[in-house]
DNA sequence: TAACTTCTGCAACAAGATTGCATTATTTTT
DNA sequence: AAAAATAATGCAATCTTGTTGCAGAAGTTA
């Protein structure tokens, strides 16, 4: 059985054609991917079947969804283990202005945050903006 | 003249019947309020001007837009003399999950995120989504 | 008053997300 | 293996939010 194969499996996601293409996909991209972006590359596959397959993912949580404030939803794979729902296994999020790209900055966990009194928090999006690594790097040379 | 006139006057917005009276529906509210909010309650007005009143507020930085991750775009009154540009003047905002209202933290700001090298921060979204306080003391009654 | 600028209202459009439903593929049961 | 049940796919259609074009109304200035 392939690796691809075996990573839906740990996820209880049956594996499909389309499901392992996308998930190859998502693997080989370093920065998070929005539905329009899946669309154009496999862009003799049905939207709504792509759609459905990363919604599956993000159910079974084997990908996580990124609000990055453009107002597209971005995915990117989770990290090994990760539940999306506890606190503080969130890691803060990076969308580059220029090039447009958000990155998981999956090393960079969200601080702990005070609230008033009498507010519970269930979950924290952290979105910075600016400009990333990559586009600093080539307008300095 | 009237207190609300006062206020656009300040903020260099001219005085119109709409205009006063969506800014004050807007004080009168504590929470965040969406264009769709706006528009019910105006029953009778148009989309579009709701839509370019609430436009020109954000550019003479009267109030300031809020992405609280559910895909809707909610005003809120800005602080006496914010900059919502500068990044340290930023609060973080609180969505609530049971009453799905958005508040301004005012008091709480964003604190210090650190980033990789090369990475250049221009601008912080922080959103924490939970129960208010609101609801919480409903539910403990 | 005439020229000009600004605001408003209506219609139309765009993009992203989402659903309904029929068809096809896969799995389970008999 | 055939039938029944379940799951995945493809296509069309819809919804919501946000946005623009344009003509007319209102207000300002010369
Ligand atoms: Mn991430
Ligand atoms: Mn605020
Ligand atoms: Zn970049
Ligand atoms: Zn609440």
């Amino acid at each position: 059985m392939k690796n691809l194969e075996i990573i839906l499996e740990n996820n209880q996601i049956k594996s499909t054609a389309m499901r392992l293409l996308v998930l190859q996909f998502i693997l080989s991209k370093k920065t998070a991917l929005s539905l329009s972006q899946l669309e154009s590359y496999f862009d003799n596959a049905d939207r709504t079947t792509i759609y459905r397959t990363i919604k599956t993912f993000v159910e079974k949580e084997l990908v996580h969804q990124i609000d990055d404030g453009t107002g597209i939803t971005k995915y990117a794979i989770c990290e090994e283990n990760c539940h999306c729902e506890i606190e503080n296994d969130l890691h803060l999020h990076f969308h580059c202005t220029k090039c447009e790209e958000t990155t998981c900055l999956t090393d960079y966990k969200i601080p702990k945050i005070n609230l008033p009194e009498g507010f519970i928090a269930e979950n924290i999006n952290l979105v910075v903006k600016g400009i990333c690594e990559k586009c600093n790097n080539l307008s300095s040379i």
